[in-house]
DNA sequence: ACCTGAACACCGTTCAAGT
DNA sequence: ACCTGAACACCGTTCAAGT
């Protein structure tokens, strides 16, 4: 018998439904995709979703889990631009993922699994700015809290877009310590209390 | 005939809907109260809620004018203390309410009414924030950049809490330009490119 | 002016039944 | 294992009707 007749068919059809999700969420928001609407586009009924996912939360995470991965790929190919460049590209990036941050803030308060998502969320970007900033020659006690003002501000930028000068001016005040050495002003000896 | 026979008591039904309101979206969140719910609290039908207010989400903006009035009358007596220390007041005072924050960036994208509170709450906190930067002693262009990172991490922390000791140091960086003048280091004369 | 009972369209989810 | 039709409990909202 043939055997290139595609062994996992069952893991297509999840693809299908997840691929749907994904567009639609862009396209609509969570709240306004049905769960019908995301079976009709996959060719299913609105229960089959169920089959596959355990609710409509769990078709949440998968779209984020798809889309952090993408992303997170795009910026490892980033290697050579400066941090506050690469910084930059992810707000373009994610521009209009954007929705996706308010409605996981919203349903990580009603669902553990998105909730428990967005905690792993957080510890991946904490610990790739964290590592970045130290690499751009920051400081040690404060690196931990300069990285997360910088991903609450992205994550604030998305929602709340600015003008092109002004984003800029708000990533280069949270990168006080530069990531291009060419730089004459330094206060590196500055001690906290 | 009676004077002292309350002129308005459409008021005071209005006023117990959106205090009623105001301790479900506090306790339950924004979606897990029903319409329904906040009527029975109010001693009223479902449908009534409609007289008063176009829809739930014209409920939710009446809350929040209220919260914001509050918070902003606690905020002015602390005239007195430092400015970093004011915001960690702002923290520990919005910290029950932070339900609030995540609940207007979604519906802010459904309810024109709930984007325009959004809108018209970022720009007095923004304008609030620039004054206060200002009185610090903060450097003139970078100053709106400043305000705004400062309101986007703090709205942040309500929903992402950290230990003490992360937040003061997250709000210290923000602060670079101190609100006690009795600080050594300075470099107001560094220019943007 | 103020409030209700009853209905509407829709939602996420469940379940017994089919193949 | 995979999928459906039909139902369930609930939702925000509307409307004609009452006072």
């Amino acid at each position: 018998m043939p055997r290139n007749r595609r062994p996992r068919d069952a893991d297509e059809k999840r693809e299908e439904i997840v691929a749907a999700a994904q567009t639609l969420f862009r396209d609509l928001g969570y709240d306004k995709t049905s769960v019908a609407r995301i079976a009709d586009n996959a060719g299913v009924t609105a229960n089959t979703i169920y089959w596959y996912f355990k609710g409509k939360d769990e078709v949440l995470v998968a779209v984020l889990d798809k889309d952090l991965a993408t992303a997170l790929t795009g910026y490892e190919e980033l290697k050579g631009l400066p941090l506050i460049e690469r910084l930059r590209w992810v707000l373009r990036r994610l521009r209009d993922t954007r929705m996706l941050v308010d409605t996981v803030h919203a349903r990580a308060r009603l669902s553990p699994t998105v909730a428990a998502w967005h905690d792993q969320f957080h510890a991946t970007t904490d610990r790739i700015l964290a590592d970045e900033l130290r690499t751009a020659g920051a400081i040690e006690p404060t690196v931990a809290a300069a990285a997360k003002n910088i991903t609450f501000v992205i994550e604030a930028l998305l929602s709340h877009p600015q003008d092109d000068t002004t984003e800029l001016t708000m990533l280069e005040l949270l990168l006080q310590f530069r990531d291009t050495p060419d730089d004459e002003v330094r206060h590196s000896d500055r001690q906290p209390h």
